[in-house]
DNA sequence: TACTGCTATTTTGCATTCAAAATCTCGCTA
DNA sequence: TAGCGAGATTTTGAATGCAAAATAGCAGTA
């Protein structure tokens, strides 16, 4: 009865942490829930559009009930918004939520680093050392998506080097509502090699397993690339501040122009 | 057209702060989840319990749809626990949730610290003053329920004065969370007492608007309360681990014994 | 041509229905 | 009497149906 024990106590890659069905016998619902989730992970849909409902319906082969379940989930996680009667769309890129999200992510990353300190196994230590290499690569190479998306890992992996379900949920939560305003800084070289080098200084602080430095760095590594993104943002405002005076209905969309201020 | 202006800036008492619908024209389904949540705070199911989608519909005058829709909702929130095709349960009371639950406010706390201290209006802070003398009154006349909740609605006040939306809603369900769990410390006085010092000082930091401290004194209360809800878990746990040796499927029923150990 | 108001179509919210799964009932056997 | 299993009943998951709301289309008017 017993499943085979090869389950290594290493990094997972993909998975869909969600805790609300036990068991684990996947419903129609939880898979479109996961379906769902990949989609706005990959930005298929664009922001702001709204969300045919019989398109999808066809799209996973699936009723209107189910979806319209797990459309009511996503919302309730803020990747999507229900107007009553009159449809959901997905949640409007929103520059203004960039500072409310790094604010909230800032207070994770402290209890992240206070508690994986000291939970983390040598396994999960190890396995993170193995995605800092491969990060490292990935930014030699220039390969800025696979830099983003090892980076995205990493984070997760520290977070489940937590061992608290909650602060797992609710961080995997956050990155992915942050993963959407990733172009507002990601193919930007400097805050990359700026990144890295900081993750450098996180990895050196959980081998050393000291919780105030660690959290200190990662709470750091977090607010500098948040500010990164505002700084973005301020600047696009700016610039879009004075085309916008005649066009209506144009909310600051997303265009080649990432970072290139100072970051302290 | 315009509403009237009469909405003054204080805390108000109750609400659904549900930000998942724009607009706020009340679709069923969110009167639902209002509902299922005004249940779930007023403790009416009892946990672990299964929910029995019949009888809720009755109760609410829906069909199954809206209903299974909430419950979805709810379980992705934590308060429910869907088994595939064996039906919803409430959540059930699970002393090994207290700690990362408490972990994980505190992280909360803190950043609410750091941001009521900057962001609080006066009128908050004056909100805030009137529900500490209640709370005052409330305890030198041992109402303790009146406690708890005059408790509850100060710290989401607290909450919302950061003005960051994420953190509030956050904050919320983790209150709501933990809230099934206040009979661990309710009604002992001496906890209560010592809270209220507590609270306090908490006002004090936020009067002087000084973030650090007000953080600090925050993470702290949050800490302590969390500790002593512990502490009985521990010993519930002690005293009923020999009473199970026989009586299978008996996950720690609440009985009255709050709290006498020492608090720090 | 730009705008208003009316009708037709689509889309949404919810109820109902239906098949599959789980649970219960009860007689049978050891 | 305790345990087991086949069939009936209930409950769940999901599809379909239907009324209300919103949207689109279009004719008429200024």
């Amino acid at each position: 009865m017993s499943a085979d024990i090869q389950t290594a106590p290493t990094l997972r890659d993909d998975e869909t942490l969600d805790d609300t069905t036990a068991g684990g016998s996947s419903t129609l619902h939880d898979n479109l829930l996961a379906g769902l989730r990949a989609m706005f992970m990959a930005s298929e849909l664009p922001d702001g559009s709204r969300i045919p409902e019989a398109e999808l319906c066809q799209r996973f082969g699936v009723s209107r009930t189910p979806l319209r379940e797990a459309l009511k989930v996503m919302a309730a996680e803020g990747f999507v918004i229900l107007r009553p009667n009159r449809g959901a769309i997905v949640a409007p890129i929103d520059p203004e939520e960039v500072g409310p999200l790094y604010e909230f992510k800032g207070a994770l990353e402290r209890l992240i680093g206070l508690t994986a300190a000291e939970r983390a196994t040598d396994e999960e230590i190890a396995a993170l050392e193995v995605l800092h290499l491969q990060l490292n690569e990935a930014l030699s190479a220039s390969r800025h998506d696979d830099y983003t998306h090892l980076n995205y890992r990493f984070h997760r992996g520290l977070a489940q080097a937590t061992r608290n379900p909650l602060l797992i949920q609710n961080y995997e939560t956050v990155q992915q509502r942050i993963w959407r305003y990733r172009f507002l800084v990601n193919e930007h070289d400097r805050r990359l090699q700026q990144s890295f080098a900081e993750h450098e200084r996180i990895l050196t602080a959980l081998k050393a397993r000291t919780p105030l430095d660690l959290a200190e760095r990662l709470e750091s590594h977090s607010r500098l690339t948040g500010q990164a993104m505002l700084a973005v943002v301020a600047s696009r405002k700016l610039e879009t501040a004075s085309e916008n005076a005649n066009k209506r209905r144009a909310p600051a969309r997303r265009s080649p122009n990432p970072i290139d201020t100072e970051q302290a």
